[in-house]
DNA sequence: CTGCATCCCCTATGATACTG
DNA sequence: CAGTATCATAGGGGATGCAG
């Protein structure tokens, strides 16, 4: 998924690339939280299956985002953990999530400040022009 | 889309839903250099289709994030604007982008960086604890 | 406990043609 | 120029069973 010779045009659009995957921004947003186990990302993210949370998971440490440890031990135990690498793309994540907290008060009760917004711009703007074509 | 009441834990998951779509980000990010004519949009991003650039515009208007600017003309004229809501998600977007210049760069010829980053976490914790379980 | 292998389906995306 | 309407397709993701 990332080996192949892909040109980007836009750096945004490899930024993009390695959060993509239903889950895959969730997990590491998890894993900012502290080092988890398999199980522990299983619990947190419930609706996640267990082939697609193991498949994000290679995914992100194949972009070097997350770290996987294994303790050779038996039963077998298996940590993952956000690289120094990843922490750049986790800290976006928070952002995001904030940015996420917000809006999702604006989605409920008080809309008053999303519609503010909303009119601030249309008023000036969405103007609309007698048929002259240019 | 949006309109189901559905529930987010995370504030990460709305924000997340906003900008899921292949091009969604993309566009907002060529939105966020200055309000843009629908074909100009197509020149920027020449892979996406007119259905799918049209379907993503309404997204991220009904999100509330860009803002649809009707000219009433002959032949018509619309132009996308990101609205004052909109900016405090594509300013993160930005940031993103600036990570998947980084990103794309240790991709490239220079893996130091990255490598660097991969060593200093795996020497003291990557270790292999002998067969004990817990 | 963790992870791999299958099978299957759904939905987002793409291709094409048409309207105002 | 901008946007719909259809139909077709791919591939990401879900369910299940098995393995180390």
């Amino acid at each position: 998924m990332m080996d192949t010779p892909k040109k980007y045009k836009l750096g945004l659009e490899a930024a993009l690339d390695v959060i993509r995957g239903k889950w895959k921004g969730i997990i590491l947003f998890h894993l900012s939280t502290g080092r988890k186990r398999t199980h522990e990302l299983r619990t947190l993210i419930p609706e996640i299956t267990q082939k697609v949370l193991t498949q994000q998971l290679r995914e992100l440490e194949h972009d070097q985002i997350i770290h996987r440890i294994l303790h050779i031990q038996n039963p077998p135990k298996v940590e993952y953990e956000v690289t120094a690498y990843g922490w750049k793309l986790a800290d976006l994540l928070i952002s995001l999530c904030n940015w996420g907290e917000q809006h999702l008060d604006n989605l409920h009760g008080d809309k008053s400040k999303l519609l503010e917004d909303y009119l601030l711009l249309s008023g000036g703007q969405e103007m609309q022009v007698p048929g002259n074509a240019e």
